[in-house]
DNA sequence: TTATAAACCTACTTTGTCAATAGGTTTATT
DNA sequence: AATAAACCTATTGACAAAGTAGGTTTATAA
């Protein structure tokens, strides 16, 4: 389950990409385009700052802006900073000790092949795919025949 | 992020699906074995009992069974049932009204697309396949072709 | 028929996270 | 010097996850 906090980072994201590239835009006009509450984007913008997404400009006419073109982006990245992980099961997280039942556990090959795909979904779609409306994924046909669309 | 309840319904399903099939094995055996706490399983398979996912039979001798042969479970409906949804984002659940920027939502697609890879790919596995440790699963190779195992 | 073993039921607790709010401090521009 | 902005620290309310506690009903077996 994704969160309001990964979900709204992306629209931020999206919504900077948005505006001419030099140009810092302030929060204020962010939070209210995109209807999100001021102060609780704050929380979010630091994570992206402090991870260099996204240049911050103090004062006067400051703001935020992206550091990099929209390609360079995935939304992988974004969603792992923001959510903490993209791991969908507590023993699959990096930096936990593994599972004492690990060696015998039916379920583990089948939770991390499911790590697997969510992973190169969302590492495969960069901003730039968002804002083409281009999504890159697969069909899986009735004949059980996985092919990628284009 | 699957929760707990999800992924111990899943293993009380398997260990079920280990045992004769005409004989009914006590909660105390199954936590015994898995490792979980008796109490809360008890939450749980209360819920794969009424939706008649199990049969539990009271009184000595008692305990509970699998009511369909492992290859007719799909991992999906257990999850599904157990973590009340799959959905991974809140305006996708079912019964949620519609998101009223869901037209102009430029993140919506690809949350979509994501819900239905998650959905595929939980309810084309079953407990069968577990147990033979066969997933089906899709690889995506460098050169982006995606094609089925087997 | 009574002891026992089991499922079943209701309620509570603890802990933690999500989502948001409040108010102040620093920095740059005009 | 006034202003507009990011930046910082702390707090709150609501909710859910995970688990606990103790009692009630039902079937089996002695």
């Amino acid at each position: 389950m994704i969160s309001t906090k990964g979900r709204y980072a992306l629209r931020v994201m999206l919504d900077l990409a948005q505006q001419e590239t030099d140009r810092f835009t302030p929060l204020d006009e962010i939070a209210a385009r995109q209807g999100i509450s001021k102060k609780y984007l704050e929380i979010i913008l630091k994570t992206l700052v402090r991870e260099k997404l996204l240049k911050g400009l103090r004062g006067k006419g400051g703001g935020y802006r992206l550091t990099r073109s929209p390609h360079e982006y995935t939304v992988g990245e974004i969603l792992e900073l923001t959510e903490g992980t993209l791991a969908t099961i507590a023993c699959l997280q990096t930096g936990v000790e593994p599972c004492e039942r690990a060696d015998s556990c039916i379920t583990l090959p089948m939770w991390k092949q499911f790590d697997r795909i969510v992973h190169d979904f969302f590492y495969r779609i960069t901003l730039y795919d968002l804002l083409q409306g281009n999504i890159p994924y697969m069909i899986v046909d009735e004949d059980q025949t996985a092919r990628p669309t284009e």
